[in-house]
DNA sequence: TCATATTAAATTGTATATAATTTAATTGTA
DNA sequence: TACAATTAAATTATATACAATTTAATATGA
């Protein structure tokens, strides 16, 4: 068997996958002026107020070069804060406005309107998704031992 | 149930799975000075030496405007040659070159290496493997439908 | 034929991603 | 207390991604 056929991976639906499924977002969240990273954000803030950008890239598996430029986009759109951590001034806290509660609303068909376009059956679904979190979850531990 | 929370997305975790993966091919792409979307163009070749850009982007889910720079890197490290098809000066031929043939065997080792850090069992693998091929073949199919 | 439609790449503009480096603040310790 | 080590964000450099537009070539049909 040829182990080097885009065929024979796994990684490579993995990816093309990731791609085509974020891209069923864009014309829903696009009426609500968000990229699907920033309504990520917005989801982790939605149920935790306040958080430092560490934090936030760890739930989001970003880093920091990713989230500034984008949670300052956030924070002009209205939907976030951004002020110094007075104890720690390393830290930023990022804290969600009163507007950015009430973009929730705005938002909550979506996860409805992208269930519709995903063709599995709800076993196949929850299959996929625990076997994702499994190879998420462990990989990211392994990359961490490196470090 | 919170639809609007990250624990109860299916696309969070393949989103993050999918840069998690990607990432473990970095350190072993690095030696052979190729990044992840360059090595999967060359896998195509490695299979089909002749192809238009249309083509290979429909393989690889990228359009041209990934592809066109992508392939002039690729073209100038000189893996592949991109000339003109004088029956249809519209297509853009994409054909490896001997030095992208010799390419293959530097990454011979490659599958092996992420499958190791791969923590899924040969079952849950192959399962995976299906449920995210199921899923790709018909969210494409349904973008698809909407052109 | 010749204007129109279609097609394939390339280009443009915007937004991620991430590795590596830098900056500034804080911690730990000799 | 100094001062090295560590930490958190920001910055820099490079490479995707992709929607939308443009350009050039080809196909189509009145």
């Amino acid at each position: 068997m040829d182990t080097l056929k885009l065929e024979n991976q796994l990684c490579f639906p993995l990816y093309a996958c990731s791609k085509e499924v974020v891209k069923k977002y864009h014309p829903l969240l696009k009426k609500i002026d968000l990229t699907y990273t920033q309504y990520i954000t917005m989801m982790v803030l939605w149920k935790q107020k306040d958080m430092n950008v560490k934090s936030l890239g760890e739930k989001l598996y970003l880093d920091s070069g990713t989230l500034t430029p984008l949670l300052k986009k956030l924070e002009k759109k209205g939907y976030i804060k951004r002020t110094r951590n007075t104890k720690d001034e390393r830290n930023l806290i990022i804290s969600i406005t009163n507007k950015g509660e009430e973009l929730k609303k705005a938002c909550e068909n979506i996860p409805k309107q992208i269930g519709e376009c995903i063709p599995l059956s709800k076993e196949e679904s929850i299959t996929l998704y625990q076997l994702l979190y499994k190879l998420l979850l462990n990989v990211k531990k392994e990359g961490k031992k490196n470090v």
